[in-house]
RNA sequence: CGGGGCAUGGCGCAGUCCGGUAGCGCGCACGGUUUGGGUCCGUGAGGUCCCCGGUUCGAAUCCGGGUGCCCCGACCA
C-alpha cells in the first residue's frame, strides 16, 4: 500500500528520517515555512513561521535576563577594523570569516569597518567609558542583533553566514562575581531548553581548544538531536579581564585604587529553531513543543455540503473565541480548496502540537474532537464535550510538552555510553553514540581524537563523577569529557 | 583553495549524443465535483532555455569564452 502512494504522491511525503537525516531536515524547513532560501549565498530568509518560533525563544530568554536584572541595548552593527584586532586572540579566532566594509558614500574609507561577528569590542570600548566606580558595577547589559560570520558550509538555522542573537555582556568588579554571572546565564539557558523548548541539555565546560577566542573558560549547554549529533546550543563565557585589559575597563575601587574589571559575554541564537526542530522532529515532520509553537492549537471545519457549512462555522467561531480566551494560540484553517485529510497532514507536518477537529457530528453531539500531534491515529485522539474544550486542550497542551522533552530524555539517555579504554571509546562513537571518558589528554591528544574518531570534546559536564586513568594517555585524570560527532 | 556535478515557467525535471513549432509532474488561476486521514474532472495563465560571441537558412541542442550555483576534503553560535 504504501508503496502505491509513494507512486501517486511523490511530492507529499517528506524523506524519512531514518532514511537520510541531513535530507530530511533540509526538506522539513522549508516544507513546514520556517524558511526560504535567500539569493545571497549562506543566508536564509526566515519566513513568518519560522520566525514566530524565534519570538517565542526571545521571548522567554528575554523574560529571564529582566528578571535577573539586565537591560537590553543595541550597539553598532559597523565595528573599526582597529578594534577588533586590540584583543590578540580574538583576532585570530575571527579573521577568517569576517565580512569587511571597504568602500562607502562612493569613497574608500579611511579605515575598514567589520561587520560585527560578535561585538565584545564594541560594547567593551564603551563599557570603558561607562564605568568610573565600583557603584558602576555590575553592568548588565544585552542586544538583541544580527551578526555576520563568513561560513564556507552552511545549513539553514545551523549555520548561516547571518543569524540573529542574543548577546548578552556583562562587567564586574571580581573574577567571583564574574564567574557567578557566567554560571547564572548557562543555568538560564538550561532551564529555557527544557522548560521552554522541551530540550534536556547537558551543561559543561568547553576544552582549551573548543573555547571561544579571548575567553578564560567557556560553558556550554550540549543538546542531542533525533541522528543523535551533538549541538552546542548556547554559550556563556567568562573573559576574565583580557577584555578589560584590552579596552581599558577600570573602576575605582572602595580602597580608591584603579582595577581592571572581570567581563562576561553569553549568547544563544537561532540555531535553537534548529535545534528544536532536529530535537523532537519525525518522520512526519516537525513536532513543535506548546510552549514555543506559534500556533498551539489548529482548528479544521468539516462539513460535506454547504448545508452543513454555517452550523459547523458557527461552532468552530464559538471554540475558537473559548480557546482564545483561556490564553490558547489558535489558527483556523479556513482553505476551501484542500480537504480535511490533506489539512491533517499539513499541519502534522508543520508541527501543531494539538488539531481540534469539528464536523456536523460534533455539532449535533455537542462534542470535538482533540488529536496530540505526538501521538498520531487514533492513539492521540480524544472525544470532548464543547463545553470543557479550554480546560481538555490546556491540559493536553501541557501533557504535549511533557512527552516531548520526556522523549527527548529518553533518546539522550540511551545514546550516552561510558568508555573506559581508547578502543571502546572508538567503538562507541562508531554507533554514532555520545561517549563519556575520562580525560587527562593534551590539545595534541585532543586533535588526534577528532581525526581518529570523527568526534570531538562537547564539554567536560559539571555533574560528572570520579576519576579514572585517561582513555587516551592513560594518565591519571581529574575530569570526564563527552564525547560526539557534532554540528 | 583542490576534485566532481548542474544551469530549461514559482519548484522538481525531460529534451542536448543525432540542430527544425519548448515539453512533463507539482504548484498557481477559473468552473464543476468532493470534503471525518494526502479527492477527481475540465479549462487556463506562466519560459530572454545562465551570459557573450561564433558556425548554420535555422541553435536549448554544435564550437569558443565567461558567470553563477550545488556536492565532497582544512574553521565555527
Amino acid at each position: 500500500m504504501p508503496k502505491r502512494k509513494e507512486q501517486t504522491m511523490p511530492e507529499q511525503a517528506v524523506t524519512a528520517q531514518s532514511e537520510d537525516f541531513s535530507r530530511w531536515y533540509n526538506e522539513i524547513v522549508y516544507r513546514a515555512d520556517l524558511a526560504a532560501p535567500s539569493p545571497v549565498r549562506g543566508c536564509v530568509i526566515i519566513k513568518p513561521y519560522g520566525y514566530e518560533v524565534w519570538e517565542g525563544i526571545k521571548a522567554g530568554l528575554d523574560r529571564r535576563f529582566k528578571a535577573t536584572g539586565h537591560q537590553n541595548a543595541y550597539f553598532p552593527l559597523f565595528i573599526p577594523e582597529s578594534y577588533i584586532k586590540r584583543e590578540a586572540e580574538h583576532v585570530e579566532g575571527f579573521s577568517p570569516e569576517l565580512a569587511v566594509v571597504t568602500h562607502a558614500g562612493g569613497k574608500e574609507l579611511e579605515e575598514p569597518l567589520v561587520v560585527r561577528p560578535t561585538s565584545e569590542t564594541v560594547i567593551g570600548e564603551a563599557f570603558s567609558d561607562w564605568i568610573q566606580s565600583y557603584r558602576d558595577l555590575p553592568l548588565l547589559i544585552n542586544q538583541w542583533a544580527n551578526v555576520v560570520r563568513w561560513e564556507l558550509r552552511t545549513r539553514p538555522f545551523l549555520r548561516t553566514a547571518e543569524f540573529l542573537w542574543q548577546e548578552g555582556h556583562t562587567a564586574h568588579a571580581t573574577h567571583d562575581d564574574a564567574e557567578a554571572e557566567t554560571m547564572q546565564m548557562l543555568d538560564i539557558y538550561a532551564e529555557f531548553a527544557h522548560d521552554d523548548a522541551a530540550i534536556p541539555v547537558i551543561k559543561g565546560e568547553k576544552s582549551r581548544l573548543e573555547r571561544f577566542a579571548g575567553a578564560l573558560r567557556t560553558y556550554t549547554i550540549e543538546a542531542m538531536m533525533r541522528d543523535k549529533r551533538a549541538l552546542q546550543s548556547g554559550t556563556s563565557h567568562n573573559l576574565g579581564q583580557n577584555f578589560a585589559k584590552a579596552f581599558d575597563i577600570r573602576y575605582l575601587a572602595e580602597s580608591n585604587q584603579q582595577e581592571y574589571c572581570w567581563t562576561t559575554s553569553w549568547g544563544l541564537s537561532t540555531r535553537m529553531v534548529g535545534a528544536v526542530v532536529m530535537a523532537h522532529g519525525d518522520d512526519k515532520g516537525l513536532r513543535l513543543p506548546p510552549v514555543l509553537a506559534p500556533h498551539q492549537v489548529v482548528i479544521v471545519p468539516i462539513y460535506r455540503r454547504d448545508a452543513q457549512r454555517g452550523a459547523v462555522m458557527e461552532t468552530v467561531e464559538r471554540l475558537r473565541l473559548t480557546l482564545v480566551e483561556a490564553g490558547i494560540r489558535v489558527h483556523v484553517d479556513l482553505r476551501e480548496g484542500q480537504s480535511p485529510g490533506f489539512k491533517f497532514n499539513d499541519w502534522e507536518m508543520r508541527g501543531v502540537p494539538l488539531r481540534l477537529e469539528v464536523g456536523p457530528k460534533d455539532v449535533e453531539k455537542d462534542s470535538a474532537v482533540l488529536a496530540r500531534r505526538d501521538r498520531l491515529g487514533r492513539a492521540g485522539k480524544s472525544f470532548v464535550p464543547q463545553a470543557g474544550i479550554a480546560a481538555a486542550a490546556e491540559e493536553l497542551l501541557a501533557a504535549i510538552q511533557r512527552s516531548l522533552l520526556e522523549d527527548a530524555r529518553q533518546f539522550r539517555d540511551e545514546h550516552i555510553q561510558d568508555a573506559r579504554s581508547y578502543s571502546e571509546l572508538r567503538e562507541v562513537i562508531e554507533t554514532g553514540d555520545w561517549a563519556r571518558a575520562a580525560w587527562a589528554g593534551s590539545d595534541a591528544d585532543e586533535l588526534q581524537v577528532k581525526e581518529q574518531t570523527g568526534a570531538t570534546i562537547r564539554c567536560f559536564p559539571f555533574d560528572a563523577g570520579a576519576s579514572s586513568p585517561c582513555v587516551k594517555t592513560g594518565k591519571p585524570a581529574e575530569r570526564v569529557a563527552l564525547f560526539a560527532k557534532a554540528y
